[in-house]
DNA sequence: CCAAAAGTGTTTTCCGTACACCCATGC
DNA sequence: GCATGGGTGTACGGAAAACACTTTTGG
């Protein structure tokens, strides 16, 4: 067995060099519901099933490129938030000499969102609460974005890219809550939310519909943050 | 600009693809210092300077299995913990075409460590708090696994992976201490470590040189588990 | 005046932290 | 008997959790 692993300067042997896929899944919340993009397989394994939107990173481009590439592809939005999740050795369809994915997650405002339907894959949200069948192991993937999501929630702002430059505490609850999957207490969540100082209040109020109409806030950085 | 990037079945277009290397940040703790394991640049870019051990992937090799294989190769150990890092793109020195570096963390208890001293590239151990002159952005790798490591001692039971089968608490205290870079309260500290429930003494003594012998201890599971 | 959503405080519980002295052994 | 390291309990403070009613608006 040749001794050739090593990080000294690396001679470029001739051998067949594993493909690289960049894989992002994208989240954002519509009416209380936590949904993510996923693109209809017209082909290949897994016909007619459904995966996570990806592609071949290109030569020289680094991973983040063509992470966002991907991103404003499927969605037209740029400039939210986006982190890389992990690297998977078993998620693409390119089989010969083994391929590794690098898989990041994003959060897009759904309504800053225009879903490219021309594309042959078409793009669809899906609530992760009844996912369809999906190609590879990339249900793995998708609980595996969720719950790094929902870690995040707790300690950073991110919850920023997934409203409007303003909104209500109430929208903002109700994101919480379809991410994690449960109630909490209002008078809680508020105290909280204003303690960490991630958002502030503002002078406007927006009345929709009935009822009293809410205070407008907004977050105090649009730049990831923690704490 | 012409969009070729999906994860539909990838067409095997005829274009460099990127080398990908696994690179294995190894750290072990010895007299109450955090250590890590570096390798000696003869050549290259970076010459002189030090960096951490890894390799190219090989083809169709799992990921996993790549840096377990550079875990033996450095140190004999294997079975211990090993743990995906993050995956950069500026990391080794395989310039054309651009590659990707996969990193891992590892945790070895030093004494179940044979040095590879026949190769080339003389590894050394390094306490955290006085590094060599690193090539390439190593710095910023080992800064990185180091603050994983300090979470995750903070809700796993990792601290298995770098000690012996029995231990006292004391020297568990001590591993804890050398690498969260600070001294601990000894009877919080046994407060906390029994309540989590990852650790439980055992019916044997130890005594080693003067004082009163202190109890061993062993891990409830040796497996990484959470809380 | 009624329905609908917004807004607001207090109490309890739990966890992390600070802190000082006695115990068992070897020499 | 003394030096060395092992072992133990209590009190405080801050954060999270539980919990119910009043306010403002539109119809």
């Amino acid at each position: 067995m040749p001794n050739r692993s090593n990080s000294q300067p690396a001679p470029l042997v001739a051998r067949p060099a594993p493909l690289v896929g960049v894989v992002v899944v994208i989240f954002t919340v519509v009416d209380g519901e936590l949904k993510a993009l996923l693109i209809h397989r017209s082909a290949g394994p897994y016909t007619d099933m459904w995966a996570i939107p990806g592609g071949l990173l290109r030569s020289g481009e680094p991973l983040v490129d063509a992470a966002v590439r991907k991103l404003v592809d499927e969605t037209g939005v740029q400039d939210l938030f986006l982190e890389q999740l992990y690297t998977f050795n078993d998620l693409d369809d390119v089989t010969p000499g083994g391929a590794i994915a690098v898989t990041y997650f994003a959060l897009v405002d759904h309504v800053r969102v225009r879903l490219a339907k021309r594309t042959e894959w078409q793009p669809e949200w899906f609530a992760m609460r009844s996912l369809p069948k999906l190609a590879f192991r990339n249900e793995d993937v998708l609980n595996y974005a969720l719950a790094r999501l929902r870690n995040k929630l707790e300690y950073t702002n991110v919850a920023y890219s997934l409203l409007p430059g303003l909104f209500t505490l109430s929208q903002l609850q109700r994101v919480y809550e379809s991410i994690l999957g449960r109630g909490l207490d209002k008078r809680n969540f508020r105290k909280r939310m204003l303690s960490r100082e991630i958002i502030a209040p503002t002078k406007d109020r927006q009345a929709e519909g009935a009822g009293r109409p809410a205070l407008l806030y907004q977050f105090v950085s649009r730049e990831p943050v923690e704490m």
